[in-house]
RNA sequence: GCCCGGGUGGCGAAAUUGGUAGACGCAUCGGACUUAAAAUCCGAAGCCGCAAGGCGUGCCGGUUCGAUUCCGGCCCCGGGCACCA
């Protein structure tokens, strides 16, 4: 055995150990639980992040956790392999978005495999190989029948220069990223999945996921948004021809103080009203400039026109204009809302903005009401009552509506309405490098799906994007093609899925991966639901939601069985780092990476500055953000793990912060959990120089106190395992580790050598799932088994952790004062006397009438006096 | 703007149901070993104070014998907002 601790080494050993092994093959069987363990699949965008190598240490602490506690484990990986980043690349350097993805994917395989994870290779997956994305396709088509895929408008960012559709990422304040274009609003024609015909389950379903955080479901809830509400019409003329405007309100109950209509810039009124008014059209056309991004509509100046058409209102009768508002969305509701400008904040400031009527409607007790400013209370529907509202006045919120809505009905006027935040999932992409839609388009047949029989549709993989629209576009050999109904020529679609399709399903193709015949089989239904999920909380809202989606589809059409695919979930936070930069007086702000600026510190640590290790000289600090190649903050795991090892790498992740929190980078920590682990290979060298003892029947106190230590700390520790807590599972480690050199330098003889031993057992097995390599190479160096993998998780010993005496604090009025050690069978007449007799209580007692005694069994006393 | 998190020593953090605030570690300081340095080992330490003691979990207030934990209000930071993944 090697004195001295060699990670490169050992980990090599052990790598090779595990597949020769083929250790990590997993097998359906029926003798064992089985536990999947999912980690989210990374985007190949060249190297593996900090954010990479925590998510997948998570998965692979719980994966080799739950094995050694007995279960048939499963822990695959694969590729989000379609994607933005590679077109990117490729005009960036002229290369295949192809050839630059896979590889990307060869580079960050090998990344992966010196990191130690226990994954099954032979399940990999990439979401760009036409044997996976067929099965995106066959789905399609099979939606398609079913009606829950189907083709309309869609509205996207326009970059009027590059004639291309852009990302929202493209972006960037309303301009187009490479032409510096203002972006337009254009809608063009798209596929979309019916996403909202299962709102209500996606909903009602988030309480049968007790293992998901309570933060991602109140975040999925709130973005299925189901509303209670009116529908209802303000009816008009125009053309001599009568109209019904409808729209959307959950405050039917203020209907009284309609003031105006807002539409819309795209709805078919406005449209109407634009025509030979070419102040309106004007407006309407700046409406469509800009992006399509929520965040941005919503904090935009609210502005807004008159059309000059007027709709009646529904119980009144009174004449209401219709305006256009530009913060009126069209995706929503009706594109359309009654204005009630006396309860509702942002029809209060418009209404203020362009002299607009304001009439109060709802008399909050207490409160008094003006038109000058806008307070919170205007809008609180549940204090409330109806007033100026003719029959309705005196009526609580849920009454006025039930009256209003049942009026409105009578006239065919409206109904109450269940309405969801949540739209459907447009899927379409005008972009290269993604999964052909499996359309073609005919000129006499219209919109025919590919036959089966002819998938997949394959994305020849040696285009080069150059960012003027889509490349396929330019490829006939990929466009031309025959119609399958009528045989004669046709063009087939060029747009794309939209990459969160291929993340939809693959955790269940990862059960089957090589079934050339089917999408999934029976292994699925073995497999699935996924015992735990981990991946970054930025993924909370869409990813989750669209597979959640997509398996509920995919049950519907007697594919897989269950109704939810991931069991539990763990959102593991992001890896940040600190900012440097300087700003010159003029010219632009440059960035430094935190591994090239040196901290100055005083005699007592504190932080004084920070100064630029090249020229010496100051730099400023930007604060902590995610790592990030803008703001060079970024630390390639590469480097790390060549300089000091993937145990020491995933040992520093699990201990510096629990996983669901953000993790802030720090070299001077990485260089501590460095010193833990060769502390505990040399106290593993140390051990096995001593001879194998047998525990005896009694252990001399101190020796029994370290006992006592180390299955407190197990206890501890597998109570933190249950609930994730790693990096307190780490502090374990290193408390037992810590009590365990205590023995070794309180003596060699037999009873101190069965503790040693003892302890490192257990010291090694809770250590394994965090630092894989180091505790294989020692199980076998101190012979206590073949493969640690097999060894069994240790419980702890109840009777080492007897103790015949505990110590309570006591307090007196709520301050610690002392502490005294009482048997561990002492009665409350028995404490409170010593308590009392102690004296430093007796000093601050000191004579005053005690007024009662608080005892917490086995915690504390308090005296009040 | 809307939704969801977070804020505890110089730093990362811990505190299982309201019960010793700061476990474990980093950095710092002192000591041992060494020709010296690194490594290693031993020890100190929340802040103020010579001490007695006081003050301390973003800020203000409340409930309680007792609040990091519960309640009300506020400030700051991070994530998401549907074409980044």
């Amino acid at each position: 055995m090697q004195q001295k601790y060699n990670p490169q080494v050992i980990e090599r050993d052990a790598q090779q150990f595990w597949d020769d092994a083929q250790a990590f093959r997993a097998v359906e069987s029926g003798d064992k639980p089985k536990y999947y363990c999912l980690s989210m699949f990374p985007y190949p965008s060249g190297k593996l992040h900090m954010g990479h190598v925590r998510n997948y240490t998570i998965g692979d602490v719980l994966t080799r956790y739950h094995r050694m506690k007995g279960y048939n484990v499963l822990q695959p990986m694969g590729w989000d392999a379609f994607g933005l980043p590679a077109e990117n690349a490729a005009m960036a350097n002229g290369v295949p978005p192809a050839k630059w993805t896979y590889d990307n994917i060869a580079y960050m395989r090998k990344q992966l495999k010196s990191l130690g994870f226990a994954i099954d290779w032979s399940r990999e997956l990439a979401t760009c190989k036409p044997d996976y994305y067929r099965w995106n396709q066959w789905l399609f088509l099979r939606m398609l029948e079913k009606g829950i895929a189907y083709k309309r408008t869609q509205v996207v960012n326009w970059d009027p220069i590059d004639q291309t559709v852009l990302a929202n990422e493209q972006v960037i304040d309303g301009k187009g990223w490479r032409t510096g274009a203002t972006v337009e609003k254009r809608e063009i024609p798209g596929y979309y999945l019916a996403i909202t015909k299962y709102a209500d389950e996606l909903l009602e379903a988030l309480d049968t996921l007790p293992g998901w955080p309570e933060r991602v479901k109140a975040m999925q809830a709130n973005w299925i948004g189901k509303s209670y509400g009116v529908r209802f019409a303000f009816p008009y003329t125009i053309d001599g021809k009568a109209e019904k405007l409808w729209v959307f309100t959950t405050r039917a109950d203020t209907i009284m103080g309609v003031t105006f209509v807002a539409v819309a810039a795209e709805h078919p009124l406005a449209t109407r009203a634009a025509q030979g008014n070419a102040k309106l059209a004007g407006f309407i056309a700046e409406c469509k400039r800009g992006s399509v991004m929520e965040a941005d509509l919503a904090t935009m100046e609210k502005k807004g026109m008159p059309t000059g058409i007027f709709v009646e209102h529904p119980l009144t009768g009174e004449k209401v204009e219709v305006w256009v508002g530009n913060y009126v969305l069209m995706g929503y509701g009706e594109g359309a809302v009654m204005a009630v400008p006396a309860h509702d904040e942002r029809d209060f400031h418009f209404a203020r903005q362009y002299g607009l009527r304001i009439t109060q409607v709802i008399d909050i007790p207490g409160q008094s009401f003006s038109t000058d400013a806008w307070q919170e209370c205007y809008a609180d529907k549940e204090k409330g009552v109806c007033t100026h509202s003719g029959k309705y006045d005196g009526l609580n919120y849920a009454a006025a509506v039930d009256a209003i809505a049942a009026d409105l009905a009578a006239k065919g006027l409206g109904e109450k309405q269940v309405l969801y935040r949540l739209r459907d999932w447009g899927v379409s992409r005008q972009r290269y490098w993604g999964c052909p839609i499996p359309i073609i388009h005919c000129a006499d047949c219209g919109d025919v799906p590919v036959p089966d029989k002819d998938l997949p549709v394959v994305l020849p993989e040696d285009c080069v994007p150059d960012g003027s629209g889509n490349p396929l576009n330019k490829r006939p050999d990929f466009v031309d093609c025959a119609c399958p109904k009528c045989g004669k020529p046709a063009k087939r679609e060029t747009d794309t899925m939209d990459t969160f399709v291929d993340s939809s399903w693959y955790y269940l193709r990862y059960a089957c991966a090589d079934n050339s015949t089917a999408m999934v089989d029976s292994r699925v239904n073995y497999w699935l639901p996924a015992d735990q999920y981990i991946g970054g909380i930025e993924h909370a809202i869409l990813h989750l939601l669209y597979s959640r989606f997509w398996n509920k589809a995919m049950r519907d059409l007697g594919l897989v069985k269950i109704d939810e695919p991931f069991k539990n979930l763990l959102t593991q936070g992001m890896v940040l780092n600190e900012i440097f930069f300087r700003k010159p007086a003029a010219g632009r702000i440059t960035y430094y990476n935190p591994a090239d600026v040196d901290l100055t510190v005083d005699d007592k640590g504190n932080r004084v500055g920070a100064v630029l290790r090249a020229d010496g000289q100051p730099v400023e600090s930007g604060g902590i953000g995610t790592m990030s190649k803008s703001k060079n903050n970024g630390v390639d795991p590469q480097a790390l793990m060549e300089s000091y090892g993937a145990d020491i790498a995933r040992f520093y992740m699990m201990f510096t912060a629990p996983p669901e929190q953000t993790l802030e980078w720090s070299d001077a920590s990485v260089e501590g959990a460095s010193r833990f682990l060769r502390r505990v290979w040399s106290l593993g060298y140390e051990t096995a120089q001593r001879p194998v003892a047998d525990m005896p029947a009694a252990l001399p106190a101190p020796l029994a106190a370290a006992r006592r230590e180390i299955h407190a700390v197990l206890k501890q520790g597998n109570y933190d395992l249950g609930r994730h807590q790693f990096n307190t599972v780490a502090s374990a480690t290193m408390k037992m580790l810590n009590a365990l050199e205590g023995v070794l330098k309180g003596g060699n003889d037999a009873a101190a050598n069965a503790v040693l031993r003892e302890g490192l057992s257990i010291l090694l097995r809770v250590l394994s799932p965090i630092t894989p390599h180091i505790t294989h190479q020692l199980w076998r160096d101190l012979g206590y088994g073949e493969d640690i993998l097999n060894a069994p998780w240790p419980e702890p010993d109840a009777q080492a952790l007897v103790e015949s005496e505990m110590e309570l604090v006591i307090q007196v009025n709520g301050k610690k004062r002392g502490d005294i050690r009482v048997p561990r069978d002492a009665n409350k007449a028995a404490i409170e006397a010593a308590a009392l007799a102690d004296a430093e209580v007796q000093k601050f007692v000191a004579g005053q009438p005690v007024k009662k005694v608080v005892i917490v069994p086995g915690r504390l006393v308090n005296i009040v006096v």
